[in-house]
RNA sequence: GGGCGCAUAGCUCAGUUGGUUAGAGCGUCUCUCUUACACAGAGAAGGUCAGGGGUUCGAGUCCCUUUGCGCCCACCA
C-alpha cells in the first residue's frame, strides 16, 4: 500500500484555512457542556474567557494578535483537559473611533458633513460602515487560529447589550448614583465633545509662562501674577495670595481690575497659593482650571466660561468674542502690552493636558454633563482584589489598582456624540426628567407627552464595563449567565487596567453581586526589535497579517507567547519569528519522519521489546516536561512552557532520539517498541505544543492518527478522538525509581559522542571517514557495549571495529585518547597525531579538573556539607567521587 | 511629587519555592547537500549576570544602596 508522501516542508499557507474550517465544522469552538442543551452537567465547572472586543471597525495590530493567542492557549489548553470551556467573542461599537472614521469617509467620498447629514442619517450610514466592515476584525481573529464560540460573538450595540446598558443606566439612576449636573470637566475642542479623565493625556512641552501686573482698583499699585493661558485672563473672577505673605497680605480685601475687560475682582487669600512660586499671586478662573474651580467654591466666587465648544471667546470675553483661543492669547497679551500691563515672558516647561483621541489640547470647561457617583463601586472593587475575590498576575499591578481606585473621581459618562447608546432620559418642556426601561410616553413628573430625549450617548466604556455578563444575557437571568458566571479569567494588556478592568469589577459587583472573573491576567505590549512603540510616523509597525502570509500563523503565535514574562512588554523582531518558522517545519520534518516510519512498519511488527537506554531516557525527559509544563502553567508561566517544550523537541526528541532511532529501527528487535516510542512521543509533544501552535500540530496529528490506525500499532490510537484540538491533555505522571540512573547513562553516551565529534572537528576529520575505536570503559563496560551501535553511528565511529574493554592496555598503534568521565576512548589516528598538542590538551584538562576537584573539596569540607540539604551535599560528593577518576585517568596519560 | 518596572553573550530576550560549570534565538567563525528537515546537521568563539554593600554553607535569583533607561499616577499658576 502506497501513502501519498508529505511535502518536505512544512505548507501553513494551504494547511491554516482547511484546519481552522474543519475545527469550525467540527463544533469544537462551542462548550462541551452547554446549559441550553440536553444532557447539561450542572456540576461541572466551566473555564470562561470573554475576549476584549476590538473596535468594530479596527484592523488587527500585533496587540490584539497577542491577547487572541494568549487567550486561546488558555482556551485551548482546558479544552484539552476536559473542561467545557467557553470564549465569548465580539466587537465594541468604540463610540469616537467610529463615528471619526465615518466621518472622515463621508467627507472624503461624498463630500458631507455629519451636521450637514443630520444625526438620524449620519447614524444609519455608520450602521451600514458597520454590516460592511464589521466582520473584516473577526475574520482577522479566525486568522490567528482563535476558537471562541461565534455562535455566542456580540457587538456592545446589539440589541441585547443595549437592554443591558439601558438596565444599567436606570439602575444606577434609581439608586442615586448617575447624576446630571454642570462641573468643571475636559473639553475636547476637536471632538466637540466631554472626555473623562482617562481620556487625557499629559505630555511635557516647552510653552510661555507670561508674567503681567494685576492693578489694584483707585491706585498704581498691582499685583504681578503669571499665567500659561493669557486668554483665561478674561474669565478670572478674583486673585488670590497666601494669607501669610508679607508682600501681598495688605492687599487682600482690595479690589484688583481685569485687564482689557476692566472688570472688578477680590482679591483674596487662601493656602493654596504657594508663596514660592512664580510671583507668589494667583488669578483665579474657576471656568478654566480644576483648582482655581476648588478655590471658587471655597470663596464662594462667580463662575465665568469664556470659551464656546469649538474652544473660541464667547461673548464674556467682550472685544474677543469669536476669536480661536490661541488667536486671543496673543491679541490680549499685545494689547496688555500697550496698555502697559505686560511685565515679561519666559519659556517654561510643563504638562499638556492633550485629547487621547484626537490629540489636541483639552480645556477644563464648566458644562452639563452626566455622572457617576464612583465612589460606592470604587469601594467594593477594592474590597474585591483585597479579599482576593479578584487576582491580578502579576501581583504588582494590585498596587497600581488600588492606588487608582482610592483616588478615583466621579466618572463623567455622557459624550456629545451621535454613536453610541443614546442616554435613556427624557425632558418634558418644564425641564423635568424621566427615565425608564421602556421609552416612556409621557413625563413622571407632569405628565407631559412633548417629551424630548437627552442628545447625548454614553461613553463606550459605560457598555464595555458591562461586557462579562452582558454578553450571556444579563440582565435576563439566562441559563448562560447561571453557568458561565462569574467567568473565570480576564486576559488583557495592563494600559487598560483602569479604563476597562477597573469598571468591569465595579459593575459587576454593583450589577451581579458577584466578581466578574476571578483572575485578571495582564499581559504586556508588544513594541518593535529595540523596544520602540510602534508607530506609523516611525515606519516600525509590524503588520500581523503580513507576518502570517510569510511566515505563519503558527510562528506568529509561538513568538508572541515565548520569549516574554506577565506584565512585561515584548519586543518582536520579524528574526525571531522567522526562528519561530522554523521551529514549526522542524516540528513538520520530525513528524514526517515517524509518520513515514509507522507507515513502513511491517504488518506483524510488535512493540514488545524491552526498552532501551534510548527509549528510557526520553520517555524520563518526556515525563519531566510534562510536569515542569504543568507547573508552569498553573503559575501562567506560559512562555517559560513553551521554551522548555522547544527545548525537548528540538535539542532532545529531533537531535538525539529521531537520530538514535533510526539505528534501533534497523534491527527487527527493536523496531517495533522504537517507531511506538516515536509515535508516542511525538503524540505527546503536539499535544503540548497545540495551545502554542495549533495548526502544524493539528495537521500532523490527523496524519500521525491515520498511519497508525493503519498499522500494527493501531492500538496505540485507539482512544484518540477525531482532531488534536479536542484529545486529552498529557497527564503527569510520577517519576518511576529508573529514571535518574537511565539519564546519567544516557548522558555518558552524549558525552562520549561529542567528545568524538569535538575531535573530529577540531581535526579536521571528515564525516565520510569512519575511524575505529576502543573504549576503556571500567564499570562502564556492560553500558557501553551495549550502546556501542549507537555509539558508533553518532560519533562516526566504524562499528564494526569498536571494542570496548574492561581493563586493556593501550592499543599499540599511535592513537588519540579522549578521557570521558571514567571512560577512556582510543581513537587510531596514524600520522594526526601530535604529541606535543596532546600533552597540551592533556595538562590543560587535567588543570581544569583540578581546579574543580579543589573548589569541591573546600566546598565539602566546610559548612556545607553540615548545613546543605543532604541530596545536594550527596550530589556533590559523586561528582568530586568522578572528577578524581577523570583526574587519574589524565595523570596516567601523562606519564 | 509619589509608585512601578528594566539593566544577563555583539543584538533581542528567558532564567518564580536561592544549589555551586548562567541558557535560547539571531548574528559571527569551521566543516557537511549523512536516505525527516540547508527553514538543516556537527563543532567553535563570545558573559566579573549595571556598580557597591548585606543575609546565607551557597546569590543572576532575597534585602539595602548608587547609577542609567522606561512606564504609570498626580491640581502648583
Amino acid at each position: 500500500m502506497t501513502k501519498p508522501e508529505l511535502p518536505k516542508a512544512y505548507d501553513f499557507r494551504s494547511t491554516e484555512p482547511r484546519v481552522y474550517e474543519m475545527w469550525e465544522r467540527g463544533g469544537y469552538f462551542r462548550p462541551s457542556n452547554d446549559p441550553n442543551k440536553e444532557g447539561f452537567d450542572p456540576k461541572a465547572r466551566p473555564f470562561v474567557i470573554s475576549i476584549p472586543p476590538p473596535n468594530v471597525t479596527g484592523e488587527l495590530h500585533l496587540g490584539h494578535a497577542a491577547r487572541v493567542s494568549t487567550e486561546d492557549l488558555m482556551i485551548r489548553y482546558h479544552r484539552m483537559r476536559g473542561i467545557p470551556t467557553l470564549w465569548v467573542p465580539g466587537t465594541d461599537h468604540a463610540g469616537i473611533a467610529t463615528q471619526l472614521m465615518v466621518e472622515r469617509d463621508l467627507l472624503k467620498t461624498e463630500e458631507v458633513t455629519r451636521e450637514e447629514l443630520g444625526r438620524e442619517e449620519f447614524v444609519k450610514r455608520t450602521w451600514e460602515w458597520k454590516k460592511k466592515y464589521g466582520s473584516i476584525i473577526t475574520k482577522q481573529i479566525r486568522r490567528l487560529g482563535a476558537s471562541p464560540d461565534w455562535d455566542r460573538e456580540r457587538f456592545t450595540l446589539d440589541e441585547g447589550l443595549s437592554h443591558a446598558v439601558r438596565e444599567a443606566f436606570v439602575r444606577l439612576y434609581e439608586k442615586g448614583l448617575i447624576y446630571r449636573g454642570p462641573r468643571l470637566i475636559n473639553w475636547s475642542p476637536g471632538l466637540k465633545t466631554a472626555v473623562s479623565d482617562l481620556e487625557v493625556e499629559y505630555s511635557e512641552e516647552e510653552a510661555t509662562l507670561y508674567y503681567f501686573k494685576y492693578m489694584l482698583k483707585g491706585s498704581d499699585e498691582f499685583i504681578p501674577v503669571s499665567t500659561i493661558r493669557p486668554e483665561t485672563i478674561l474669565g478670572d473672577t478674583a486673585v488670590a495670595v497666601h494669607p501669610e505673605d508679607e508682600r501681598y497680605k495688605h492687599l487682600v480685601g482690595r479690589t484688583a481690575i481685569v485687564p482689557m475687560l476692566g472688570r472688578e475682582i477680590p482679591v483674596i487669600a487662601d493656602d493654596y497659593v504657594s508663596r514660592e512660586f512664580g510671583t507668589g499671586a494667583l488669578k483665579i478662573t474657576p471656568g478654566h482650571d480644576p483648582n482655581d474651580y476648588d478655590i471658587a467654591q471655597r470663596h464662594h466666587l462667580p463662575i465665568i466660561s469664556v470659551l464656546d465648544e469649538a474652544a473660541r471667546i464667547n461673548e464674556n470675553g467682550g472685544a474677543y468674542k469669536g476669536q480661536d483661543r490661541f488667536e486671543c492669547r496673543e491679541k490680549l497679551w499685545a494689547d496688555m502690552k500697550n496698555a502697559g500691563l505686560v511685565i515679561k515672558t519666559q519659556p517654561y516647561t510643563t504638562t499638556i493636558p492633550r485629547s487621547q483621541r484626537g490629540g489636541e489640547i483639552v480645556e477644563p470647561m464648566i458644562s452639563t454633563q452626566w455622572f457617576v457617583t464612583i465612589e460606592p463601586l470604587a469601594k467594593a472593587a477594592l474590597a474585591a482584589v483585597k479579599d482576593g475575590r479578584v487576582k491580578i498576575i502579576p501581583e504588582r499591578f494590585e498596587k497600581v489598582y488600588f492606588n487608582w481606585l482610592e483616588n478615583i473621581r466621579d466618572w463623567c459618562i455622557s459624550r456629545q456624540l451621535w454613536w453610541g447608546h443614546r442616554i435613556p432620559m427624557w425632558y418634558c418642556p418644564d425641564g423635568h426628567m424621566t427615565t425608564g426601561r421602556l421609552d416612556p410616553k409621557a413625563c413622571g413628573t407632569c405628565g407631559s407627552t412633548q417629551l424630548t430625549q437627552d442628545p447625548d450617548v454614553l461613553d463606550t466604556w459605560f457598555s464595555s464595563g458591562l461586557w462579562p455578563f452582558s454578553t450571556l444575557g444579563w440582565p435576563e437571568e439566562t441559563r448562560d449567565l447561571a453557568y458561565f458566571y462569574p467567568t473565570s479569567v480576564m486576559e488583557t494588556a495592563y494600559d487598560i487596567l483602569f479604563f476597562w478592568v477597573a469598571r468591569m469589577i465595579m459593575f459587576g459587583l454593583e450589577f451581579t453581586g458577584e466578581v466578574p472573573f476571578h483572575t485578571v491576567y495582564l499581559g504586556g505590549l508588544i513594541r518593535d526589535e529595540h523596544g520602540r512603540k510602534m508607530s506609523k510616523t516611525y515606519g516600525n509597525v509590524i503588520d500581523p497579517l503580513v507576518v502570517m502570509d510569510e511566515l505563519g500563523t503558527d510562528a506568529l503565535r509561538f513568538t508572541l507567547l515565548v520569549g516574554s514574562s506577565p506584565g512585561n512588554d515584548t519586543n518582536l523582531s520579524v528574526k525571531r519569528v522567522e526562528a519561530n518558522r522554523n521551529f514549526a517545519n522542524k516540528m513538520w520534518n520530525a513528524g514526517r519522519f515517524v509518520i513515514s516510519a509507522v507507515n513502513s512498519l511491517p504488518p506483524e511488527a510488535r512493540a514488545d521489546s524491552e526498552y532501551t537506554l534510548a527509549d528510557s531516557w526520553i520517555w524520563a525527559r518526556l515525563q519531566q516536561l510534562v510536569r515542569d509544563v504543568e507547573r508552569l502553567f498553573q503559575s501562567y508561566q506560559y512562555g517559560e512552557a513553551g521554551r522548555q517544550i522547544h527545548e525537548f523537541f528540538w535539542s532532545e526528541f529531533a537531535d538525539w532520539y529521531v537520530e538514535i532511532a533510526k539505528q534501533q529501527m534497523q534491527s527487527e528487535s527493536t523496531r517495533g517498541q522504537t517507531v511506538a516510542t516515536l509515535a508516542r512521543v511525538l503524540d505527546i509533544s503536539l499535544r503540548l505544543l497545540h495551545p502554542f501552535t495549533p495548526f502544524v500540530t493539528e495537521e500532523l496529528w490527523g496524519h500521525l492518527r491515520q498511519a497508525l490506525k493503519e498499522s500494527s500499532l493501531s492500538a496505540l490510537a485507539a482512544d484518540w478522538p477525531e482532531a488534536l484540538i479536542i484529545a486529552a491533555w498529557p497527564e503527569q505522571k510520577e517519576p518511576e525509581g529508573w529514571e535518574d540512573a537511565k539519564v546519567a547513562d544516557f548522558s555518558l553516551v552524549q558525552e562520549i559522542v561529542r567528545s568524538v565529534r569535538n575531535l573530529r572537528a577540531e581535526k579536521n576529520v571528515p564525516p565520510t571517514r569512519k575511524l575505529a575505536a576502543s573504549m576503556l570503559a571500567g564499570s562502564k563496560t556492560t553500558l557501553l557495549e551495549e550502546q556501542s551501535n549507537t555509539i558508533a553511528a553518532l560519533a562516526g565511529l566504524d562499528a564494526s571495529k569498536l571494542r570496548v574493554d574492561a581493563k586493556a592496555g593501550k592499543p599499540s598503534e599511535e592513537s588519540i585518547v579522549l578521557v570521558v568521565g571514567s571512560v577512556e576512548v582510543y581513537l587510531p589516528l596514524a600520522g594526526m597525531v601530535d604529541v606535543q598538542a596532546e600533552r597540551a590538551r592533556f595538562s590543560k584538562e587535567l588543570a581544569d579538573t583540578e581546579a574543580q576537584i579543589r573548589r569541591l573539596e573546600q566546598l565539602l569540607s566546610g559548612d556545607f556539607a553540615s548545613k546543605a540539604p543532604a541530596p545536594v551535599v550527596e550530589k556533590e560528593r559523586e561528582r568530586l567521587a568522578a572528577l578524581k577518576e577523570t583526574a587519574q585517568k589524565l595523570n596516567a596519560q601523562l606519564r
